[in-house]
RNA sequence: UGGGCUAUGGUGUAAUGGUAACACUACAGAUUCUGGUCCUGUCAUUCUUGGUUCGAGUCCAGGUAGCCCAACCA
């Protein structure tokens, strides 16, 4: 067979930053592809954390590389094993697996030896200041530091003194090692940086076997060294930290990784930072770190976001070295464009209003054949029961509708999905004017596809047989903040003035017979209403669904305007 | 004695000296037993001022704006 070279003007897509760098380290004859992904285990991971997995295993997976796993864990005090299986969780249910699972703690001794043989390079030295004096000498911005008066201590009092810290002789904060750079660099990370202070707390693995731990700056670059990774990715605010990775290598002498920054990822209408989702959590704002109006990946899941979905949206955002704040809208669209794809269609109704079909005989019903997704015919189809009274969507009937409503008013005829025309005789009102009910007649004629005398009619409502209907809670979400940029403060507020107070809207639904059955997780379409998904709330007696995203709704948008 | 990073539509990301492209949003239209999906169309003189060049978003110089850094946090 002749294979044809039709595109010959086939545009390859182009590459971010990373790649160019890594295919560049390629080109120059590089040929293991090492990252990591390291976080501290203090907090649930979430959005931006899910783009940072992406790219890193992301860029082991298209380059043949591996990727690591590795717990950033020298503090004690701020650290729990309960963040670390949440954290392996997500990371398994993104669709990531590590090479291999490590910890900062792994490296302790290591850590411990190398900085010994800084201590006799004469390239650190212990400091006896207090924690308000050290940060008196280091200056400030734009005036330099002072060297502390224990920076010139002999090698040997300060291998004394090193040994004696981590024997534990000296109480938390009375003593710290230093790396002598310079009190009067530019940069104030190269301003003699503290490698090892003193904390006598049990670690999470480790136990009491230490009470001296490494500081991040002291402890990053040499785990990575140690891993032999070849290109060390992390956010922008860690560029100034940069120097002082390369610092710390080149005096050891060990493998040569290197550090290299992008932009970290924001999204309007939520706030990202660890401090301020834990003050939602602790403070009730929320249920707990899978609430799911959180950013988190956890609550993400469990609001119904599917793994691909949160993929497809770390690739749609790039990667670059510029701020930036994403538009929701963005991820919303990439979990449509994947439920649309992959969930199936039901009828539910959630603002019910009662129709009673005056010609249709009492006590009988019968079954319609419903498509269960018009994207994916393979997905089959369901039998809908129907009868003499329904519920539809109280949006979906005006008494004096405007132009270009196609729904049900009196006299006009609307389409019941799957089923028959019905068309609208009479308002009852209760005595306060309140419609509670519609008369309507049906015509039997029109079942299931056909129309007896041709006649069309615009407009297509969702209905469900209220004899048959299952009762479910039903939460609708909708942004955490009702502000773009929640961070973006005016005076005399915070961030929680912002918080939208029609976050999460619960409702009675009356749903489809065959969502009875469905399982915590299962996600569906609702017709003509949006994306729902099983929540584990879920009872016996009572399903609860969450909204995941609603469907795009031109009309109402034309309402709004 | 300050240093570092970044500037391209409403939002992101491309264009690697040679026609400013793609996605999202918004708007308009077509199709439709989902006002969904699918489809079509519309929306920018690239922060600014000079310079180099046949030609500059891209190179050079000077401005301007935004972000990061003064935890014994990561």
């Amino acid at each position: 067979m002749e294979v044809k070279n039709e595109n010959v003007a086939v545009k390859e897509k182009s590459l971010n930053f990373i790649e160019e760098i890594i295919e560049n380290y390629i080109a120059e004859g590089g040929t293991h592809i090492q990252t990591r992904f390291p976080p501290e285990p203090n907090g649930y991971l979430h959005i931006g954390h899910a783009k940072s997995i992406c790219l890193n295993f992301g860029m082991a997976r298209k380059y043949n590389g591996k990727c690591n796993l590795r717990f950033d864990d020298t503090n004690p005090v701020k650290e729990d094993t309960e963040y670390v299986d949440s954290i392996k969780e997500d990371i398994k249910w993104l669709g990531f697996e590590w090479a291999n699972e490590f910890y900062a703690s792994d490296y302790f001794d290591t850590l411990y030896e190398w900085a010994i043989k800084l201590i006799k390079k004469g390239k650190a030295y212990v400091d006896d200041q207090s924690q308000e004096e050290i940060s008196q000498g280091r200056g400030t911005i734009t005036v330099p530091g002072k060297e502390s008066p224990f920076r010139n201590r002999s090698v040997e009092e300060n291998l004394d003194l090193f040994e004696r810290m981590k024997n534990g002789e000296f109480p938390d904060g009375s003593k710290v090692l230093r790396a002598k750079i310079d009190m009067a660099h530019p940069n104030m990370l190269l301003r003699d940086p503290i490698m090892y202070r003193i904390i006598h707390t049990d670690h999470h693995r480790t136990g009491n076997k230490w009470c001296i731990y490494p500081m991040y700056d002291y402890a990053h670059g040499q785990c990575d060294s140690i891993e032999h990774i070849s290109h060390s990715i992390c956010t922008l605010e860690f560029d100034v930290h940069r120097p002082l990775y390369d610092w710390f290598i080149d005096e050891l002498e060990i493998f040569p990784s290197h550090q290299y920054e992008f932009a970290r990822l924001n999204l309007t209408y939520t706030v990202m930072s660890k401090r301020r989702l834990l003050q939602l959590v602790k403070e009730g704002y929320v249920t707990g770190w899978d609430e799911p109006r959180m950013p988190t990946i956890c609550a993400l899941r469990r609001k119904g976001y599917t793994p691909a979905s949160i993929r497809a949206f770390a690739e749609k955002v790039g990667v670059a070295k510029r701020d930036n704040v994403i538009d929701l809208s963005l991820l919303e669209f990439c979990v449509r464009e994947d439920l649309n794809k992959n969930a199936q269609r039901r009828m539910g109704v959630l603002d019910p209003l009662k129709v009673v079909i005056t010609n249709y005989p009492e006590g009988k019903s019968e079954m319609f054949t419903a498509i269960n997704n018009p994207e994916d015919e393979s997905a089959g189809t369901r039998q809908v029961p129907f009868s003499r009274e329904l519920y539809i969507e109280r949006s979906d009937f005006m008494e004096n509708p405007p132009k270009k409503y196609y729904r049900l008013s009196p006299g006009s005829e609307v389409r019941l999905r799957y089923a028959y025309l019905l068309k609208c005789e009479e308002v009852i009102k209760d005595e306060e004017g309140n419609i509670i009910e519609l008369r309507c007649t049906y015509d039997p004629e029109s079942g299931n596809g056909s129309s007896s005398d041709g006649r069309k009619v615009k407009g297509v409502i969702h209905w469900v047989s209220a004899e048959h209907a299952v009762e479910a809670e039903v939460r609708l979400y909708n942004n955490l903040f009702s502000k773009e940029d929640p961070n973006n403060i005016e005076e005399g507020k915070t961030f929680l003035d912002y918080i939208n107070p029609e976050s999460m809207v619960v409702t009675t639904g009356y749903l489809e017979q065959s969502l009875g059955e469905a399982e915590v997780g299962e996600k569906f379409q609702f017709e003509r209403i949006g994306y729902f998904c099983v929540d584990k709330d879920s009872t016996a007696n009572k399903p609860v669904f969450n909204r995941v995203v609603s469907l795009k709704d031109s009309w109402s948008k034309m309402q709004n305007k």
